[in-house]
DNA sequence: ATGGGAATGTTATATTATAACTTTACACTC
DNA sequence: GAGTGTAAAGTTATAATATAACATTCCCAT
């Protein structure tokens, strides 16, 4: 019943990774899932969502503003939270309650919680899907009578090539002619 | 090494718990804390984290800055901010990231990763730290080459006592009366 | 074509958080 | 106890995020 654990193959998207691709994707998910649900995805939100996914780092709402701004004459802060809100409503995009932003969602037609490893060197926010993560907060929560309705899970750290480049400027010993950071 | 699973017995607090208790308890910690620490627990910051321990809710800024704005002339948002980063740096208190709120730690003396369960009944906060929550995160994490810094885990959902009210209000059919709120 | 509901426009304001500079308080040395 | 350096708190202004409330436009089912 629990053979296959690492499920969503989709860890970090690559530096190099075509990205269009992604925009692509995403733009053809959301059409489907709207047309299945009588949903209007309307010029307006669905720019919106092409924007949220312009990059898989997570966008404010008033960066988004701003770049609806250029094209969108009458926009302002209550056309972007209200795309927000349809695209949460229906899966399309989560809000990243620790950075006050949004990002797009890898597959907003089946059921999943919202767990994201956020790196802070590219601001990278990918998302994951871990049933171990999901079963152990459970069982907790059953544990303790709670009945679980959302939950936010947001991880802070780096990913690997992040992780590479900090190790390269900040190696064993200290780098001649330049003081490590710790006081 | 695994033996013990469930260490933290504190779930929610009961309803009519001596909260005076908490209180007491969470004042001799901070002090106990900061003494060890060499850091200055100020009447202000003393103050400021007695207030968040007011309840077992999270408290938002404002809401602390009126309720200290009223003994205090020259409060201003600065002053409840700069208190609460004090707090937060030492551990004395989380902040509740999906809900703009902070609310007190319940064992700033040792590491944890300040994970909730916060009932959208009653607003309590409980602070958890279970070890197969943070087990199945790091290692998902590892799987994925990401290297963690900090978690932001909240679960919302009810606490026993909430649900059981909203069973009394909403049985198993319809209250004569009164529709279900399913559409 | 038209009536009604959904979507968007528009203006104003609420809420949360920080910047930047000044003054005060505290700890330490002499 | 006076001097001095740093941390804390005061003060003013503003940034950043989010929503309220009402007007107008659009769409589509009849």
């Amino acid at each position: 019943m629990s053979g296959k654990i690492q499920d969503h193959g989709a860890p970090f998207p690559r530096a190099g990774h075509d990205h269009r691709g992604c925009i692509e994707d995403a733009l053809r998910m959301a059409d489907q899932v709207c047309a299945e649900r009588g949903a209007r995805l309307t010029r307006l939100r669905r720019r919106v969502f092409e924007l949220i996914w312009s990059s898989h780092t997570p966008v404010g709402a008033y960066e988004l503003l701003r770049r609806l701004g250029r094209e969108h004459a009458g926009a302002a802060p209550p056309t972007v939270y209200r795309a927000l809100d349809f695209l949460r409503a229906h899966g399309l995009v989560h809000r990243i309650e620790s950075l006050n932003a949004f990002v797009g969602c890898c597959a907003p037609d089946r059921a999943h919680a919202g767990q994201f490893l956020i790196c802070s060197g590219c601001g990278t926010a990918a998302e994951i899907d871990d049933p171990r993560v999901n079963d152990a907060i459970e069982r907790r929560a059953g544990e303790m009578g709670f009945a679980v309705h959302h939950k936010t899970i947001e991880v802070e750290g780096l990913c690997t090539p992040c992780r590479e480049e900090e190790q390269e400027q900040a190696p064993g010993e200290q780098t001649p002619g330049e003081q490590t950071n710790e006081r």
